[in-house]
DNA sequence: GCTGATTGTCTTTTT
DNA sequence: GACAATCAGC
């Protein structure tokens, strides 16, 4: 079969166009993604291209996996294609390049957790409380004057205010910090390299010539430190190939400029442009919504989006009477559709702020239905994640940061004051705290305490060298830490089996890579989010920013009151607020292929405190149609009851299973029984199988040592 | 000086 | 409903 095969002529002339510089304007659904993968492999197997010479940059982690996948599908392998987000390939380059940036090969890359931890070294410091100053504005604070060169004495010099200098205090302490401890924060991974390109032109030119085309994805959503980096790699003689939107245009807040797609062919007067119209994945009806509230956006670039589709379902709005009769009502039409066949999996809820996942999560575990949330606490965010990598740093760097926290959980009697002790002569010396610390114990002068940490963390780093396994050195700390301990203590399995996935992940890391151990912390600060791993049935919840690329069967947009979507701090924080609210829910609707649901509710919003009202987008989406209220939701089962049912009978008559049963599963093996839902169990299986919802019919599960 | 319990504050989006 | 500052007790 052709790798041209099914493409439509806009889609084939995207692929097959013959010029050095490309734009390509695609339109939701319109085979994006496909068009950027045929067009890799056009480029190898009709124009011969090096695939090692071949570069391209994705938006997300997800993405770059995505393509991969599908490189490997069309061509059999990746053949040695570079696919990867630019923070990624930023963090190759100055892994490479760290000596002429004065860093060393294996800097700590932090992450926003970590970055808190400075600031309240800095708060403490100058005495500043959180509630006066939150650590938020500080960070965005400190991120806005990176990503525009200002530095910290220019800052302190443009301080017109009390809070300002406060601010530019803390952003001092903050920079002096990270140079210290040779640690990079996401901004510094793009900053390095953009100024190491200024500065070196013996290193720019070498890496000129490491590819020869650039492709970029959802350049719509490129900044202008991106910018400067891609057009610094493709010089004067690669190529460079975009593909964006700019109605998808959802991060300016982060800095995305949309103008570089827009006023691509003023930049590069040579370049062609194509243009993709043919919308592939949703019905006319959803399309007709999309196209009538983006039309509000005024000065954009017209562009109908056409369905290949017929009409299909008519969207669905409703109006509830609060935040659970929402819930309920979601769940009951994903019942509905459930009981006619559809599958949970080809269902997603899509909000505009985490938090509005909450009243959902509590019905759909409720009546039993199982979902998976994206995003809110990433996996590498939860504690026991964070616990066990601050031991894996401090074998691998011994920064500051990791040793707070490795120091402090579980907790060994060592409290902050000790700790602001070490922390000021580390200061004094220059030293880092964990050099200060082994400098007492080798003296001879340390506390037992004290001492017995320090014999740990050696302990830990003579283990990684003798056996050189990150899971093995994983196993090893989770034992003689105490962490394992903590959380038995606690009952507290799942976090056991969420450090246990940790190392299933370690693991794969080591059979894929020779990075070491210092390469693998540094993936995971890089890396927000795991790979998605799908078994079984599941309903996918997640805030609009994080559906960007994804396409769902049927869409649940829930919470379309004015003030949250359109969110109210976006609009008063910026000038084009309104329009990139809106551009989000032209995301969120594009999601859908078949069937939309939008709902809002009239309950009482505490973060806005006031009542809610159905969102304005909700009118510019069908001004035609009114708004359809729905009363008298009928809950199948209140929380309470469930809740008081668990209670009075243990899982006695309707199940075979209750919480804490020990039980064998045919392919999982042993585990526990953790909870029991209305149609199915959460079990915690032995490694590497991890927490898994199996239904309570199915014949393959038992109790531990019954036969039958 | 450290730990655990309690109160108070804050919820926009992410590499 | 999470997380940090604060307080009381060991």
């Amino acid at each position: 079969m052709n790798y041209l095969d099914g493409l439509n002529k806009e889609q084939r002339e995207a692929v097959e166009v013959n010029a050095k510089y490309v734009r390509v304007i695609a339109g939701a659904g319109s085979g994006k993604t496909r068009v950027l993968t045929t067009r890799i492999v056009h480029l190898i197997m009709e124009r011969a291209y090096n695939p090692r010479k071949i570069c391209a940059i994705t938006f997300t982690n997800k993405a770059a996996n995505e393509m991969k996948h599908r490189l490997e599908s069309m061509l059999t392998s990746d053949m040695g294609v570079f696919v990867s987000t630019i923070h990624a390939m930023c963090v190759r380059i100055i892994r490479e390049e760290f000596e002429a940036l004065g860093l060393v090969r294996n800097f700590t890359i932090l992450d926003t957790a970590d970055q808190q931890v400075i600031l309240r070294e800095a708060y403490q410091e100058y005495g500043y409380q959180r509630k006066e100053l939150s650590y938020k504005e500080v960070l965005s604070y400190i991120s806005e004057h990176k990503v525009n060169d200002i530095s910290v004495k220019q800052a302190h010099k443009m301080a017109s205010n009390f809070q300002d200098e406060r601010k530019a205090k803390v952003y001092d302490y903050y920079q002096n910090r990270l140079k210290q401890v040779f640690a990079l924060d996401f901004d510094d991974l793009l900053l390095k390299v953009r100024d190491l390109f200024r500065k070196s032109e013996t290193i720019l030119n070498k890496w000129q010539h490491r590819f020869n085309v650039y492709l970029v994805d959802e350049f719509q959503d490129v900044d202008h430190i991106q910018y400067e980096i891609i057009d610094f790699l493709v010089g004067n003689d690669n190529e460079l190939y975009v593909v964006g939107d700019p109605d998808q245009t959802i991060y300016s807040w982060r800095g995305a400029k949309m103008h570089f797609i827009v006023d691509f062919e003023k930049t590069y007067p040579t370049s062609k442009t194509v243009t993709l119209h043919q919308n592939y994945r949703s019905t006319q009806n959803i399309l007709d919504s999309a196209n009538k509230l983006i039309k509000y956006n005024l000065d954009r670039v017209e562009k109908d989006l056409k369905s290949h589709k017929n009409s299909g379902e008519p969207v669905v709005f409703s109006n509830l009477d609060d935040e659970s009769d929402e819930a309920y009502w979601v769940v009951r039409q994903m019942k509905k559709l459930h009981s006619e066949g559809a599958s949970y999996l080809d269902m997603a809820v899509l909000y505009r702020s985490n938090y509005l996942s909450r009243s959902l999560e509590r019905v759909l575990m409720d009546l039993g239905i199982p979902y998976i949330i994206y995003g809110g606490i990433r996996f590498y965010d939860r504690q026991e994640i964070k616990d066990m990598m601050s031991y894996l740093r401090m074998v691998s760097h011994g920064d500051d940061l990791a040793l707070r926290r490795s120091i402090a959980s579980p907790k060994r009697g060592i409290g902050p004051k000790t700790l602001e002790k070490y922390f000021n002569s580390a200061q004094a010396t220059s030293k880092t705290m964990y050099e200060v610390i082994k400098e007492e114990v080798d003296s001879g002068k340390a506390k037992p305490r004290i001492q017995e940490y320090v014999t740990l963390i050696e302990s830990f780093k003579a283990h990684y060298v003798a056996k050189d396994s990150i899971e093995d050195l994983m196993i090893h700390i989770l034992e003689h830490s105490g962490l394992r301990k903590l959380y038995e203590k606690d009952e507290e399995i799942e976090r056991l089996e969420n450090v246990k996935a940790l190392m299933g992940e370690a693991k794969v890391f080591e059979e894929m890579s020779s990075e070491g151990l210092a390469g693998y912390v540094q993936m995971v600060s890089l890396y927000g989010d795991r790979e998605e791993v799908l078994e079984g049935e599941f309903v996918r919840l997640m805030t609009v920013h994080a559906s960007k690329g994804l396409e769902f069967d049927t869409v649940f947009l829930i919470g379309m009151n004015d003030g949250i979507f359109p969110n109210r701090n976006a609009i008063i924080e910026r000038q084009d607020g309104l329009t990139e609210e809106r551009r989000l829910a032209y995301v969120a609707i594009t999601r859908a292929m078949h069937r939309l649901y939008v709902s809002s509710n009239a309950g009482f919003n505490y973060v806005l405190s006031q009542r809610n009202k159905a969102s304005r987008f909700m009118q510019e989406m069908d001004h035609e149609k009114t708004l359809h209220d729905v009363k008298g939701i009928i809950r199948n089962e209140s929380p309470k009851e469930t809740a008081l049912k668990k209670f009075m009978k243990p899982a006695s008559n309707n199940t075979r299973f209750k919480p804490a049963d020990q039980v064998v599963h045919d392919d999982f093996g042993e585990g526990i029984v953790l909870a029991v839902n209305e149609t199915t169990l959460k079990i915690a299986f032995n490694y590497p199988y991890g927490t898994k919802q199996i239904a309570k019919e199915f014949s393959g599960l038992r109790l531990k040592g019954d036969l039958t």
